[in-house]
DNA sequence: ATAGTATGTTACCGGTCGGTAACATTTAGT
DNA sequence: ACTAAATGTTACCGACCGGTAACATACTAT
């Protein structure tokens, strides 16, 4: 689905949906014939960017099975190199919340469950990894990540995902150290 | 400016400037005798929540004279009010960012304006405050005051502001120790 | 080749929205 | 009371947008 990209360069509201179905290279009635309406289609674009991030969750716990700091890091990491490469415009999943304040918009409703379950995961991971507070440290990881979007777009992406990375890095070694000392 | 909160509450893009006038005990015409376009409108809203911060961190410095970890730790504390009296919607310029795509929106640059202002007030007071590497725990702290916002729709905004304080007392804390060590 | 299905084309509908014109009404200063 | 300025009212315009109908064209399988 090549529309996602107009959806976060222009904003949702902002493309009609027959841009859209020029970008998908056809034409609205077929799109029609598909989505049964503009928000339908908003969020089956919003499920295929959740559907990609809980694939690359997957590709990291398989990749430090059993490591739940070397996913952290490797989640900082990730979302480093993410942010390299999307100078100007912040996240799309923060900006479609901002776009869509109805909160019975069912795309509203699917990042909402999205965001509750990564939320989790964060907490469980922090858990796993011996965090002394797992909760604190969770809501520290996501504050950081999720803030780490909108505040590059005045300090620059790559300072901020360097020190993203650094951040996560220090934290996982201070936890390491404290239970190394208990 | 009372239609401010329908900027808000439901998107800048979802408000009419019928909307605005009837909130602004007006009607359409007397407002476009004062603005000449709703962009314009949008510009000042924009303008007049940035005045109110920069008022704040005038409060903020006044109160805390050249102590700038009190500053730090007082700001922390008026976002977490600020976080709590805030359910649902996220960031009012976090929002109006990600609702006007367009970069040569004036209400934009003066947004990006005015990070970039607060991004080198934050700089200043942690090389004042003797932080190792300011522009690391300027960014940190940035990160973590914008993140909460959009991160408090997921895990309630009280526990995020809560956290918030207690991180930023405790980063202030640790400079207090690494410096009185060195 | 033919039938059936998916896709494309055009034109349109109803509604909303930003913005304006023309005129009526109120308010305030003297 | 009279004037001038500010505000309110109504009606409208043009543009855009989401969504649909009707019909034409291309593709595919047998």
């Amino acid at each position: 689905m090549a529309a996602g990209d107009l959806f976060h360069k222009q904003g949702i509201r902002g493309v009609g949906v027959e841009a859209i179905a020029e970008a998908a290279q056809t034409n609205k009635m077929t799109l029609y014939r598909y989505f049964e309406s503009k928000d339908e289609l908003i969020t089956e674009w919003v499920r295929g960017i959740i559907a990609h991030k809980e694939e690359e969750w997957k590709d990291l716990n398989a990749k430090h099975r059993g490591d739940p700091e070397g996913q952290l890091r490797d989640w900082s990491q990730r979302t480093a190199a993410h942010l390299r490469e999307m100078e100007e415009r912040g996240s799309a999943l923060g900006n479609a919340f901002a776009e869509l304040p109805d909160p019975n918009h069912p795309a509203r409703r699917v990042m909402k469950e999205h965001k509750l379950r990564a939320h989790k995961r964060v907490v469980r991971l922090c858990k796993a990894a011996g965090f002394q507070d797992p909760h604190f440290s969770a809501n520290l990881f996501m504050m950081m990540l999720e803030g780490a979007h909108s505040c590059g777009q005045c300090v620059g992406m790559s300072q901020i995902g360097e020190h993203l990375v650094q951040v996560v890095d220090r934290m996982v070694e201070n936890n390491r150290q404290q239970r190394a000392g208990r």
